[in-house]
DNA sequence: CGCCAGTTTGATTTGTGTCAATAAGCGTGG
DNA sequence: CCACGCTTATTGACACAAATCAAACTGGCG
């Protein structure tokens, strides 16, 4: 396992282990990046009230399907999940990974249906919340309603980055910055932004890039050649911060 | 102008000339495939009310620049804009095209600052919608705050689109895939599906679609050659429909 | 221990980019 | 209305990054 945590901030306790799923969003480790930063004590007890915590999710294992009938928006509480979607020729394009404190699954409002699949990358933990119901929470919460507002408009925003991303990068800056990104969302959970596990496998990480597999390996030998990295296998040490964010190429 | 009408559905009535600013939303001839869709008369008098008719825009005009200020969301009433982000290397991305009965700048929720600029394709008309307000109206109105989570949810679904166009397809099955799209957008205002004037320019198109000029050039000349388009500079006659669908090679 | 999926590395091909030159539109002003 | 100049579009020749094809290696799991 590969949860070590790097840092401990001076206002979060951890106090749930990461598969238990009789942890409330009250005493959720998450709760500072995940929907309850935007509530208070009291609004946040009814919103625990609609939230679903299902039992672990194995690796592989489908947590919602593409076309079939949208109920709920989900929360990582831990492990990794990995959205995509099937063209019409059969394959996949991965069109996002998230990890915990993060919420997926939002495409599917427009349709009624799930516009994406949902896959564990390994074992997880998901909340699911039910969007009838936070719907009409949210009309009595304003907090919650530009909550929701602003999650799916970072969704777009970073949906945007990718397509910049697919236009305009090549396979070295794109590898570049999906590390950096995998960095940065591992720093804000306090874990250690140099240092960490990828939990989906190269195939996933060609797809998501629009890259092949043989890509992905030659341009993370290349990397590890120049020193920027350290690559065993799935294990990732940022050696050279400075450099990859300059191969990055991008702002932000 | 390129405005011919193909079709009048039974059931819409146009009253209101394009670029005049004056119109109200009960009145509007996009009624139907813009927010009003979602209200009853009375729900539509109270938008109205905060909705914005400024004055038309000219051809390459700023509607909104990125990372000022988020205020509004906007509706095109007529004419064309391009949505993009400017790189850190200065380049340009365009992530969207908006005609009208379209809604855009919803990007901008997340940080309280626009993730992209807009500019107008040629002269055209817009509502600006300002957010707080329409945020507020719509914590009285469910129907209209289920109508804005579907909007936001619909852009997330395009952009996956997009991201698995340029991850996935050639450069025909792009070209093809817009000109489609075009093609039904333009359709659903009851303008012609098969002959139409593209307001962008290839640079554009290019740009959009993650290819140079000249690709885009030689596209269109290969598809004309192979009797699926005439192409005269903008203006564009799908002449094998079924052969440019077979060609997009694309599921929806 | 042995198998199979995942990963790495090498040789070759190919689609699209780049560079360059010409042609066609389009707005401006005489 | 035409002439001019500038922007946009087309077409060709060549270069190159990444895909494809092929083969060997690795590691995790039954």
């Amino acid at each position: 396992m590969s949860m070590h945590l790097a840092k401990v901030s001076e206002d979060t306790i951890f106090r749930s282990c990461d598969h238990d799923y009789k942890v409330t969003c009250d005493t959720c480790r998450l709760n500072r990046i995940c929907i309850p930063l935007a509530l208070n004590a009291k609004d946040l007890e009814q919103l625990e009230k609609i939230v679903q915590h299902t039992k672990p999710m194995q690796k592989n294992e489908l947590l919602y399907r593409e076309n079939t009938p949208f109920q709920s928006i989900y929360a990582v509480r831990s492990g990794a999940i990995k959205a995509f979607r099937t063209t019409n020729d059969g394959r996949e394009q991965v069109t996002g990974f998230y990890f915990p404190g993060e919420i997926l699954g939002m495409d599917g409002i427009s349709e009624d249906r799930h516009a994406s699949s949902a896959r564990a990358l390994e074992t997880a933990a998901i909340c699911a919340i039910p969007f009838n119901a936070l719907e009409k929470l949210s009309s009595t919460m304003p907090n919650l309603q530009r909550h929701l507002f602003q999650l799916m408009s970072r969704e777009i925003t970073e949906d945007q980055l990718l397509i910049t991303l697919l236009s305009k990068n090549s396979a070295d800056e794109r590898v570049a910055t999906l590390l950096l990104s995998i960095s940065r969302r591992n720093a804000r959970r306090h874990l250690s932004a140099t240092h960490f596990r990828l939990p989906m496998s190269r195939v996933d990480i060609g797809n998501y890039l629009g890259l092949t597999v043989e890509t992905i390996s030659r341009v993370f030998s290349r990397m590890q050649k120049a020193g920027t990295l350290r690559v065993d296998n799935k294990e990732i040490e940022i050696m050279d911060y400075e450099a990859l964010h300059h191969g990055a190429n991008l702002s932000n």
